[in-house]
DNA sequence: CAAATACCGGATAAATTTATCCGGTAATCA
DNA sequence: TGATTACCGGATAAATTTATCCGGTATTTG
């Protein structure tokens, strides 16, 4: 669904999401890429493309780290953290490969793929990272497994 | 959403199928890449390995191609196409990447998504080829657009 | 100011996906 | 039967994605 790149995006965020609504932890790269189980050096590469795009903040130094603001938490959604990493491919393009989605010339399955489609976007529009990071908080929702 | 061999995958075999619903006519690659705008042999690789799983009937030689035979028509899904070219990864797995979807440890989307996939997995078991292959050769759908 | 910490950014490498090439085999037809 | 046609299958190459390495820079702390 998405690339490797992405989840990580995502997972990393809403760890990041988690720690920071908890009394403003900071939280370093370590910490993150072991916490949601992704390789190190590639997640930073994925919370640089982030942090460019103004969805998680960083800071450098000793007691640096990640983190989300108060603003970020709040406002920040799904749908911007994959459209920062991955582009707008999977929430606009054609899924049967087509140059561009369209009903003038519109693929057999459009109709039916709009649906599926929209309400991804739908789930991805109404979901901030401070929200599913309560889930988390709460134990209702994992970043990753322990087997 | 899918690979570009899948996508390729689909598209042929629908061309394939609307061919062979109109008069049994069948089709060469040559065709095939032509009025589903792909590479030529790498859709090749492609339907080798639908042949190879009976969701399309090859005959080499002069007059030779590739066709739908009638119960093909009636009985191949996409999801069947989906799954003998990409596996059951977009159908089954974590939106996160998670190791497996599951209820016991699930990511903090898991309920959301689970209902996308679902619809997905309906959209592609419920649409045959020769349905969507109808489509096509009424005009409501294209295999290639024409810019 | 000096040392340690942690993100930044570019270069590089490995893995996977996408794409091409070409000789082999089966089938048709003259 | 011989020539042509068209799919088959393995090898190879290009492109993209995923992953790693390392020196640079900013920041804290003593
Ligand atoms: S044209 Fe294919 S999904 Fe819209
Ligand atoms: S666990 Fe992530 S989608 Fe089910």
């Amino acid at each position: 669904m998405f690339s490797k790149a992405c989840e990580y995006g995502i997972r990393a965020s809403i760890y990041i999401g988690q720690q920071s609504a908890d009394q403003g932890r900071r939280v370093g790269l370590r910490d993150i890429a072991a916490e949601i189980d992704s390789p190190e050096a590639f997640t930073a590469k994925v919370l640089q493309l982030l942090v460019r795009a103004g969805l998680v903040t960083s800071v450098k130094g000793p007691t640096g780290g990640f983190e989300l603001t108060a603003e970020q938490l709040r406002t920040v959604t799904l749908r911007q953290i994959v459209l920062a990493i991955d582009g707008g491919e999977m929430l606009q393009g054609c899924a049967l490969g087509l140059r561009q989605c369209s009903a003038q010339q519109p693929c057999p399955l459009h109709y039916q793929f709009l649906a599926i489609r929209d309400q991804l976007n739908e789930v991805l529009r109404t979901h901030t990272v401070g929200e599913l990071a309560g889930k988390v908080h709460d134990g209702l929702g994992f970043l990753r497994q322990f087997s």
